[in-house]
This record gives C-alpha cells, sequence and structure tokens, in this order.
RNA sequence: UGCCCCAUGGUGUAACGGUAGCACACCGGUUUUUGGUGCCGUUUGUCAAGGUUCGAAUCCUUGUGGGGCAACCA
C-alpha cells in the first residue's frame, strides 16, 4: 500500500523550495522568544514546528532570544524558557543567540539606511509621531524632520547612540510611504533611546533596535532560511523585506501560520500574570495552568504535548481546538508507560469475614499490560481493605451496575473474588463497614473456583496502607473561551471554583513510598496521577494529570 | 466603512480542475481480572449566489461571516 504523505502548506513550501536549490537546499529554522515571561502551549507549537521542520528536512533550529527591550526582559526567564524546550525534548543548534549579540552589526545596518538616505531622526513626540501616522482609512503626513540631511542624521544618530539625548526624545525611523495602505510602511521607527540596563549588554547601548530592525536582520545573520511567526506579524513582512532588501543582504522568507487556540485555555501573558498576581492559581507551574512548567507539573509527557501539536497541524486559519485533542494524545502515550497502581481515593472499609484476622499474603501484580517490560510488583493483602465509597452500592437501580452490593460478587483485582453478605450503616446513615465472604480458591492466577465475576475493584489493604493527599484538577474555566465569551463579561468572571480539589486522606499501596518523582502512575480504575513538588516521603502528594475515559460515567449518568 | 488574510462534518486538518479523506469527539457493537486498553462499525461537511469548464472544495466575480493592521511592545 502506497501512502501519500501529507505536507502541511509550509513543507510544501519548503520542498518546493528544495526543489529548486533555494538557499542551496539548506533548512534553517529559530525560536525567537522575547525573555520577558514563561511559555505557555502556544509557544510549544511554535517550538514543535519549527524543530520539526527543521529535523524533517535535515536542517538546524536556532534559539534566538529577542531581547531588544531592557525595561521587560529578564535573565530569570532564558533560564526558565531554555528548561520548557530541552524538557519539550528539543534541542537547538549550537549555542543560545541573542538578539542582542547583533546590535553592533545592526547599529552599522542603521548607518547604512541613513547614508541611502532611508532612515532620519525624528525629534517629534509620541504623540506627534502617533498623530503624523494617521489612520488605517486616512493617510499620514510626513514629519517635518524628514528632510534632515544624512550628515545631520549620521551626527544625531551617533549622539543617541552615546547618550547626548534623553528617552523619547529622539527617535530613527525608516523613511518609506506615509501614505501607504500598511501602517507599518508608514516611516517605523527603528531605534528609540533607552538609557536602561540590559540584562546582557549592561550599560553599553542607550538605544535599542525594534521589533522589525532587529528581528529581520537577525534572521539574516543567522542564514535562516525560513522564518516562522504568527498571523499577525503577516503585515509586517513588507517591511521585513523592505529592510533586508535596502542593505542587501541574505534574505530570509518570512511565513505566517495561524497560532493555536486551545478551548479552555487563555495564553495572554498579561491574563495569565493576573492569575499568579490575584492568587487564583498558585504560580506559574500551578498544574492548571497552560504554560509549560505547569503542563510538567500536572503530570503532562513531553510527547503527548509533541504529538497533540503535531497531529494538530498547521494552517492559516483561526481554530479553537477542542482540548480533547490533548488529552487523547496525554492518555494515549499514558497508557503505554504509566506504571498501574492501587489508591483508594475516597474510602470505605471492607471486612472479609472468613479471612484470618493476622494473616497477610503478598500478591505480585503486573504493572503494566500494554508494557511487558514494566515487570511487577509486590502488594500486601490483608483481612480489611479499604475499596472506593462508590464502588458499593446498598441498592443497585441500574441493571447493568456490576460493582458490590449486597450478594454479588466482585474481583478484588489480583486477588480473590468476594461476595458480599452484610454492611454497617452509622448514626449519619452512611455506610461505614462492608461485609464480604471470600473465595479461597479464587486466588488471582490460580483460580479453581468456578465462581463469576463481573466487575473488579481496585483496594488497599489497611493494615499496610500509606495516607496521602491527592490533587484533582479541572479545567482552570467555565467556558471554552473566556476571552470574549460574553460581552461585557471578564475572563475571570468565569474562572472555575472547583478547577482545584484536594483530597487530604487518599489511601495508596506501599510500593508508592519507593517510587520517583518523575514515574507516572495510573491509578487503576482512577487515573493518571504524578508526584508533585512539593511531596516528601512522608508526605505524598499526587497531582491528578487526567482521569481515564469513563463510560460507565456516562452510562450511569443516563 | 481603507488595506491585508481566512472560510471543508461538533473540533482540527487533507484533497492543488477528475470518487471529499484522516484524526479527535460522539454513538453502537466486541474483547477484557482496569466499565481502562485493543478491535469493528454508524452518523455528520465544501459559507451563499452567479460565472468559466465535459467536470469546481479547488479558477473568476459579487456578497456574507470571521480575523488582523493606527505601542518609542514583541
Amino acid at each position: 500500500m502506497e501512502e501519500k504523505e501529507v505536507l502541511n502548506f509550509i513543507e510544501q513550501i519548503i520542498e518546493e523550495d528544495i526543489h529548486n536549490k533555494k538557499n542551496d537546499g539548506r533548512v534553517h529554522t529559530r525560536f525567537p522568544p522575547e525573555p520577558n515571561g514563561y511559555l505557555h502551549v502556544g509557544h510549544a507549537k511554535s517550538i514543535c514546528l519549527n524543530f520539526a521542520l527543521a529535523a524533517k528536512y535535515g536542517g538546524k533550529t536556532n534559539l534566538r532570544f529577542d531581547d531588544t527591550n531592557p525595561s521587560t526582559e529578564e535573565t530569570e526567564y532564558v533560564e526558565s524558557i531554555k528548561k520548557d524546550i530541552q524538557w519539550l525534548g528539543y534541542q537547538w543548534d549550537g549555542e543560545v543567540l541573542y538578539a542582542s549579540d547583533y546590535f553592533g552589526q545592526l547599529y552599522e545596518y542603521a548607518i547604512q539606511l541613513i547614508k541611502a538616505g532611508k532612515a532620519y531622526v525624528d525629534d517629534s513626540t509620541p504623540e506627534a509621531i502617533a498623530e503624523m501616522k494617521g489612520t488605517p482609512t486616512t493617510p499620514g503626513t510626513i514629519s517635518p524632520y524628514a528632510a534632515r540631511s544624512i550628515e545631520e542624521n549620521l551626527d544625531l544618530f551617533e549622539q543617541m547612540k552615546t547618550g547626548e539625548f534623553e528617552d523619547g526624545s529622539k527617535v530613527l525611523r525608516a523613511r518609506i510611504d506615509m501614505a501607504s495602505s500598511n501602517m507599518h510602511m508608514r516611516d517605523p521607527i527603528l531605534y528609540r533611546i533607552k538609557k536602561v540596563p540590559h540584562h546582557r549588554t549592561g550599560s553599553t547601548w542607550n538605544i535599542y533596535p525594534m521589533y522589525d530592525m532587529a528581528h529581520g536582520y537577525s534572521d539574516s545573520i543567522e542564514g535562516i532560511t525560513h522564518s516562522v511567526c504568527t498571523l499577525e506579524f503577516e503585515v509586517h513582512r513588507p517591511l521585513y523585506n523592505w529592510l533586508i532588501e535596502q542593505v542587501e543582504v541574505f534574505h530570509p522568507q518570512q511565513i505566517e501560520f495561524a497560532r493555536g487556540n486551545v478551548s479552555y485555555m487563555i495564553t495572554s501573558k498579561r491574563k495569565l500574570l493576573k492569575l499568579v498576581k490575584d492568587n487564583y492559581v498558585s504560580g506559574w507551574d500551578d498544574p492548571r495552568m497552560p504554560t509549560i512548567s505547569g503542563m510538567r507539573r500536572r503530570g503532562i509527557p513531553a510527547e503527548a504535548l509533541r504529538n497533540f501539536w503535531i497531529g494538530i497541524g498547521v494552517a492559516r486559519r483561526e481554530n479553537l481546538i477542542d482540548i480533547s485533542h490533548l488529552e487523547f494524545h496525554v492518555r494515549e502515550v499514558l497508557n503505554r508507560t504509566a506504571i498501574r497502581v492501587m489508591g483508594v481515593l475516597n474510602p470505605v472499609k471492607l471486612v472479609i469475614t472468613n479471612y484470618p484476622d493476622d494473616k497477610t499474603e503478598t500478591l505480585e501484580i503486573i504493572n503494566n499490560p500494554e508494557d511487558k517490560d514494566a515487570g511487577s510488583r509486590k502488594v500486601p493483602f490483608s483481612k480489611t481493605l479499604y475499596i472506593e465509597r462508590e464502588d458499593f452500592k446498598k441498592e443497585p437501580q441500574n441493571k447493568k451496575y456490576f460493582r458490590l452490593a449486597p450478594g454479588k460478587n466482585v474481583r478484588l483485582k489480583g486477588a480473590y473474588i468476594i461476595h458480599c453478605e452484610d454492611f454497617i450503616v452509622n448514626e449519619d446513615g452512611i455506610v461505614s463497614e462492608i461485609h464480604c465472604t471470600y473465595y479461597p480458591d479464587s486466588r488471582s492466577g490460580s483460580d479453581t473456583s468456578g465462581v463469576k465475576a463481573k466487575g473488579t475493584l481496585h483496594w488497599v489493604s489497611i493494615p499496610h496502607a500509606v495516607k496521602a493527599e491527592a490533587r484533582i484538577y479541572d479545567r482552570l474555566f467555565t467556558v471554552p473561551e473566556p476571552i470574549n465569551h460574553e460581552e461585557g463579561k471578564d475572563f475571570l468572571d468565569f474562572y472555575n471554583e472547583n478547577s482545584l480539589k484536594i483530597l487530604p486522606n487518599i489511601y495508596v499501596e506501599p510500593s508508592l513510598k519507593d517510587i520517583s518523582k518523575d514515574t507516572h502512575l495510573q491509578f487503576m480504575r482512577k487515573g493518571y496521577f504524578i508526584l508533585d513538588e512539593d511531596s516528601t516521603f512522608d508526605n505524598l502528594i499526587f497531582n491528578q494529570t487526567t482521569t481515564l475515559r469513563d463510560t460507565w460515567g456516562k452510562i450511569s449518568k443516563r
């Protein structure tokens, strides 16, 4: 069977370029974050795209920090961004690069533009510049400073550099077309004065390049062949091209794609910061956060995140991706890799009345039916057990119910089949104890009893149980699109008050005392979990990554 | 009321003038010592109207709808 490979539109461009021997068939991409915040799902898409594209065509991907605004950028973010990229499973080519590495070269390009009569120093106030810019429907007006001589511009720009002028008093602008239908071509600002220490260059510079000045030239300097960015930069492309053409340097191609919006998630830096600052979440790495660090802490495998974005693909239309796509990939990876263990989240006591009082058996239970190499572990079994409260019903209504109820049989996972005889109700009317008998010859692996049981329950032996805490997470918002959901409503109006539920008294099997922090677990029949960063040997804390698919949950609700 | 981009099942994405496909979700069946997993199957779509063509999701025109553009941010 011949299967046609499906190419996305960027791959089509690249393959055409390779076919035409453009750039000698070279493919070189880059991921250009600004170090002023933490990476989130949206960045993950860009990372996956850039690295996967280069990998597919035998190319390279640079990591370049776009650090041209010293007032907002910090080294702290550089470190977290590097960590997140590596965690995602990617390694940039060579050293980490910075736009600030090119400040000297960028300054030279600016001089070249001035000498060619393509840039001038403007003394206008920010308000005046905005005024002269016009609006999308009305053309702008030419600055009174646009007519300065090349010599004067050279001199003034030099003085801007050496710090002769105050912040905001002068800018360097490109001389293009104040009547352009593209606002970005109306003599855009190239350099501004900012006497602010830079996280890498310190106080060396008094002027800093704007995005358009820095980005394309940085791409060019690095020999980037395909400069992939999001749709909102589309209107910048003519300027990107113009700047490069003026100085006749290597010309990368900018290609825009639609950012991926995921339901129940937001990616606005400002709004994310609000959640952190106002304590809606515990921090940038709160497991409910759409940040890469949050998802990591939640237990989402990097592989799942990668598969998700690669699977979603890339196009140029607006989109809202249903979060179930992500959940699918999380479960797909975890089903293959997670160690199956038993933990009872909402315990009720069960006594096996015909089991010897002080007997303990050690049962061998397989770690992962999907992975033979995962081996097995020993789990202690005794007369008294915890089972899940929801696994017992006094009077089941549904005919298809096959968990525990008086007179019913059920298999205890990896152990015996038991028969429910009776139960005790406390003064509040709550079931406090369930009494069962067991079939001694029904032990898992050597069952000769002939007894049938439709359901299988997970359990924990009370004398051996380890008390722990579980944190159950739900989506952060109550609606899929909390931004612009409803006229006059803020995204915080849709904050999900129940997005975190703490279960302080769960009981887990003793093997979990020895588990490492990055081991993905499946609490059988309950969901996928991972140890939280706050967890200690004496106080185990488990984060629920996601639940298992719950067919019964759907049926029983009907 | 200017310019630019976009429009394919519920969601995401293919088909590049020649049978509208894949994944997720949903629904049904089957297997199962996890009501998990696996396996099988059903339903659902080309924004609208014209035009070109033997033939249009694809090309053209107009309309409709959505998004972007007026930071000394990136």
